[in-house]
DNA sequence: GAGCACTGC
């Protein structure tokens, strides 16, 4: 035995309780029933099972998305072969045996909510039902939306193989950067939420589709919360919808929260399919210091010992901490203590050895590379046990086959925007009960499982049973300039699944306002009505257009663009910090003076100047930045480029882009020549509300509170205490106050930018 | 002298 298993047991109670006997199974009874047998998993033999596995719920892996879609394309008589091998699987989903009943449903309703559980088959199937009684002469498509790319591009694959078609005919999909959908052909579109959104901004009827079907709705991302109201507006008569009788919806959900959607459209049926998993075991703490709250990491490392000490060899453990830093450290501790640990025997079994555990981190801000170990198969003659320690992602984003054994801290890491401070705060908070019923729903994958709460079952029953919708804590600006766009007048009263909240939406008008995006009467204005089509934040997008009138589109399109990229910088390892710092530092010679925005120009610069991709990624791994993210920033430059020459076509400016100057033939402007002023003051128009002025102190204060702020350790700045005043693009508050991405300005811009802003109000 | 959960255009 070990130190860490011998010092303290853990203790879990509660006989065996498997997901489907969630709080919410009354609910659900009233409502109409499609039950079917239980029956095996999704007989599809295929090699890369992540992917189609994956493709069957909707959900995504962290595969490299170019390897998704495949271009070849197919000869017909393969094809047909192919749908016909595909089908008798396809006949075996619950979903496909109450095909009948669900369609009489759908046919007799304007909107349906369907619940469709893990394994059911909804997402692939009744896209397919509803387009085989499509009406070809009214020509008209069916969208269904995805909240992740990934599971957009991976459906279409697989449902065209279903159909028997290539990607792109019949059935297509479209997200950011890859459409592959063809205009008169294809029947049926995946596309993600953020697309459709873009399409409502165009076409507010949605005029080219007859079905919509909004997948994954539980999940209730700020996206699908406003398609939902824009749909029930277009549908509804007494508010002059435009497709009060021609448009059929289908809301479909995993979990339930199907009455809400329900009462929203009006009272719609609810239909209710069962999944295909397996049972899983739920557990909770009974030990009593479980009241004084231990260190959740050594609560999760115990159990860790524990399980693997009493359970038979065979199945893996999941376990969920709240982020990076719980993650990082329990890796670390096991790492030591994991050698040991394997010359000890089984509680249950003297005589026998216990599994060598083999932990694993898993969080977004992993490189890709690390991330991919955690779909490893062990090698299975070395008696090991895979351990994955994983935040959220695991919980939607990412199936991770083998696993039997699920540990929930039962917390999560959650950004709260504070409208009223205009800067956000991120919190560890409890996990709602649909979280926890999801995350040990990870569990019952392959085989009945077991799943270990981190608390007792008196704290289960006092959490939320849902949580909170992203919409009520986060900054609504975005929001409220789609629906203005789509010509909203009263944002207040408009149809919201779930209102932000009056003072939101009025901190969010006034910041649209101050960007000129509103006029003085709450319309929307031109530069408005272009900073809602460009694919970026409001103030991004107001920097963008502000530098197509300074004559500095060039450099300002390459930080923007940056920007964009999330990860773009990495987080050093403790003991790298100090050296990637210092290398950021002395290359960057203009950054360190300036601050970040300066040096991502700079290190763009860097990134196009060397020639082969080996020196690139080099180069990405010694300053500790991401080569996919750099990859991405060129392909979202390049979309920015396109709509900024949209723009300027439509005479808002006279300057127009040097085409020859373009990054496949170098750095566009060279850093030398930059003119970091007007590149900056860009920055100031969009980000007026984020500066701090320079006190003898040597502390900053922002110029809209007052509140003092400190430069965040990770900024180039961070050292230099002597600029006159700060402009940064994010302001977090953790342990105290700190501006993120900072940058140096003179008293005399902000005096500048002020008195043009208001001048042009 | 800190650490960012996760998406989308």
């Amino acid at each position: 035995m070990t130190p860490m298993a011998s010092d303290k047991e853990i203790t879990f109670s509660g006989k065996g309780k498997s997901p489907k006997h969630h709080p919410f199974k009354k609910k659900i009874q009233k409502t109409d029933r499609v039950n079917s047998p239980f029956a095996r998993r999704y007989p599809q033999g295929n090699k890369s099972t992540v992917y189609f596995q994956d493709a069957l719920d909707g959900e995504d892996s962290i595969e490299d998305e170019e390897s998704l879609g495949s271009t070849f394309r197919k000869s017909k008589t393969d094809l047909q072969l192919q749908s016909q091998q595909l089908l008798p699987g396809r006949k075996a989903l619950p979903v496909y045996q109450n095909k009948d009943e669900i369609m009489s449903y759908i046919a007799q309703n304007q909107v349906t909510v369907l619940i469709g559980e893990t394994g059911s088959g909804k997402s692939t199937q009744i896209p397919q039902f509803i387009m085989s009684c499509l009406d070809s002469n009214k020509k008209k498509k069916i969208a269904v939306t995805q909240p992740r790319r990934v599971a957009a591009i991976s459906l279409a694959t697989r449902v065209a193989m279903e159909y028997g078609c290539n990607v792109g005919d019949d059935v297509g999909y479209n997200v950011r950067f890859d459409n592959r959908s063809n205009d008169k052909k294809t029947k049926l579109k995946y596309l993600t939420d953020g697309m459709l959104l873009r399409e409502l901004m165009l076409d507010k009827n949605l005029s080219q589709y007859e079905y919509i079907i909004i997948d994954e709705a539980h999940e209730r991302t700020i996206l699908t919360d406003l398609i939902l109201g824009f749909l029930k507006e277009l549908i509804s008569p007494d508010k002059n919808g435009a497709r009060s009788a021609d448009l059929k919806i289908v809301v479909m959900s995993a979990t339930l929260q199907a009455e809400k959607f329900s009462e929203f459209f009006n009272n719609a049926p609810i239909l209710f399919v069962k999944g295909r998993t397996y049972p899983v075991e739920n557990f909770y703490l009974t030990t009593k210091d479980s009241t004084t709250q231990t260190d959740v990491v050594e609560s999760m490392i115990r159990s860790i010992v524990q399980i693997n000490s009493s359970e038979p060899f065979g199945g893996d453990i999941l376990c969920f901490l709240p982020g990076q830093e719980e993650i990082d450290k329990a890796v670390t501790i096991l790492s030591k203590i994991a050698p040991v640990l394997k010359n000890s025997y089984l509680s249950t079994d003297v005589k026998q050895k216990v599994p060598e555990l083999v932990p694993l981190p898993l969080y977004a801000a992993l490189p890709p590379n690390k991330q991919l170990f955690v779909f490893n198969r062990l090698n299975p003659k070395k008696f090991q046990r895979k351990v994955v320690l994983s935040t959220n992602i695991a919980e939607t984003s990412v199936t991770i086959p083998g696993v039997k054994y699920v540990i929930d801290s039962g917390l999560r890491k959650v950004k709260v925007w504070r409208h009223e401070l205009g800067l956000s705060t991120l919190l560890t908070v409890p996990v709602s009960q649909a979280s926890c019923s999801q995350r040990s729903g990870r569990a019952g994958r392959e085989f009945p499982g077991k799943c270990y709460r981190l608390f007792k079952e008196s704290d289960f029953k006092k959490l939320p049973p849902q949580s909170e919708p992203e919409i009520v804590r986060c900054d609504v600006a975005n929001p409220i300039l789609m629906l203005k766009k789509i010509g909203v007048d009263d944002i207040l009263n408009w149809s919201w699944l779930e209102n932000p909240g009056k003072n939101s939406i009025v901190m969010g008008l006034q910041e649209l306002y101050t960007l000129n995006a509103l006029d003085d009467n709450g319309k929307i204005t031109g530069k408005g009505e272009k900073m809602a089509l460009l694919p970026l934040a409001p103030h991004l997008s107001n920097v963008l257009l502000q530098a197509i009138d300074n004559n500095c589109i060039e450099p300002v399109l390459d930080i923007v663009s940056c920007l964009s990229v999330e990860n773009l910088l990495l987080n050093p390892l403790p003991e790298k910090r100090d050296e990637v710092n210092e290398k950021r530092f002395s290359l960057c010679t203009n950054g360190s003076k300036y601050g970040d925005l300066i040096m991502m120009k700079e290190l763009y610069d860097m990134y196009l100047s060397l020639s082969s991709a080996a020196e690139k990624q080099n180069w990405c791994q010694e300053l500790c930045v991401s080569y996919r993210g750099f990859k991405n920033v060129l392909k979202i430059k390049e979309q920015l480029k396109q709509y900024v020459k949209k723009i300027q076509g439509t005479g808002a400016s006279n300057l127009s882009m040097d085409d020859d100057n373009d990054e496949m033939s170098g750095a566009s402007s060279k850093t030398s020549s930059l003119d970091i002023s007007s590149v900056l003051k860009c920055f100031l128009h969009g980000f007026v509300k984020n500066t701090a002025i320079g006190m003898p102190d040597r502390s900053y204060r922002t110029t809209t509170t007052g509140e003092v702020i400190s430069v965040h350790p990770s900024s180039l700045l961070f050292l230099n205490k002597t600029c006159p005043a700060i402009l940064y693009t994010e302001y977090v508050f953790t342990t105290k106050g700190y501006a993120r991405n900072v940058s140096r300005v003179e008293l005399q811009w902000l005096q500048e930018v002020a008195l043009t802003a208001r001048k042009t109000k």
